[in-house]
DNA sequence: CTTTAAACAGTGTAATTACACCTATTATAG
DNA sequence: CTATAATAGGTGTAATTACACTGTTTAAAG
């Protein structure tokens, strides 16, 4: 009897839109503290994964950031030109291990100030307990849910 | 004293890391499901949000998805290209509207069986409670911070 | 040792995302 | 009514994402 009555009942439920969703909006306010940098919130989680991890491989680093191995690779690229990572042959002849290099590491340092203020901007919209528990609780997908 | 003091303390904090990490395992799950349906879930929500808002302009839509206006023109042209979409002139001379063709509202029905088995996966996976909070607080992130 | 399988990485193609910049239309100020 | 603002939308460019496919190197099977 209703006018529309199947169409448009997955939104509510999906927790995939919303992450998406989510994801775009937190997305563009970092990027709009990390601009002076000249460096993306991509490009500084990317930064700071090779930084925790020296000398890991690309599919290392892809795994751990939940990226496709071919993203990362994509990715690397604006990076490698702008002298902030290079890749280098790994101990195994197939494996390539990445690396920041000094400017990259001085970059990424100067990143980190900026980052903060975008994160307490958010954790002062939204409240810190509110962000504690979304933390926790993507922690826990992160951790439950197969790569 | 320690051997890497202070690079790399920014990644346990960012929420924006942990919602970049989990849209694209998420994405790639539920793009998993959908894949014999030949849309993405990027492109099912669109067309939920576009069949549940008929006749909606551009920015409408865009914002309702936290999505940059011109993003959403780039995701409308495949849309378009096979047929799910329209745009039309609206009341007002500068606005365009949108809506799904009768194709598009058929491929979106029998997209849902398909997002609804992604969805209970995800549910299965994560569990059903956690599921629900974490529903839960991506709303109130989406409702409290501004577009 | 040779063959086969597995692991590591790059490229082609295409969708996703958004900023800077542009055009066109409508609304507002004078 | 005209000049200016604001609103709506598209394009150029570039980064982000991932699948299909390819090549190369190492490991495993025989």
């Amino acid at each position: 009897m209703t006018k529309q009555p199947i169409l448009a009942n997955a939104l509510p439920d999906c927790t995939c839109y919303r992450l998406r969703q989510a994801a775009r909006l937190l997305s563009r306010s970092y990027d709009g503290f990390l601009i002076s940098c000249g460096i993306s919130i991509g490009q500084f989680g990317l930064l700071a994964t090779i930084a925790g991890m020296e000398a890991a491989s690309i599919s290392t680093i892809a795994d751990t950031m939940k990226m496709d191995r071919t993203t990362l690779t994509r990715n690397l690229t604006p990076l490698q030109r702008i002298g902030y990572v290079v890749t280098e042959p790994g101990s195994d002849g197939r494996s390539r291990s990445l690396r920041l290099t000094a400017s990259g590491k001085k970059a990424f340092t100067a990143a980190m100030s900026k980052w903060r203020a975008a994160q307490i901007d958010f954790e002062k919209q939204l409240g810190t307990s509110r962000v504690k528990q979304l933390n926790a609780d993507l922690d826990g997908l992160l951790k439950k849910l197969p790569n």
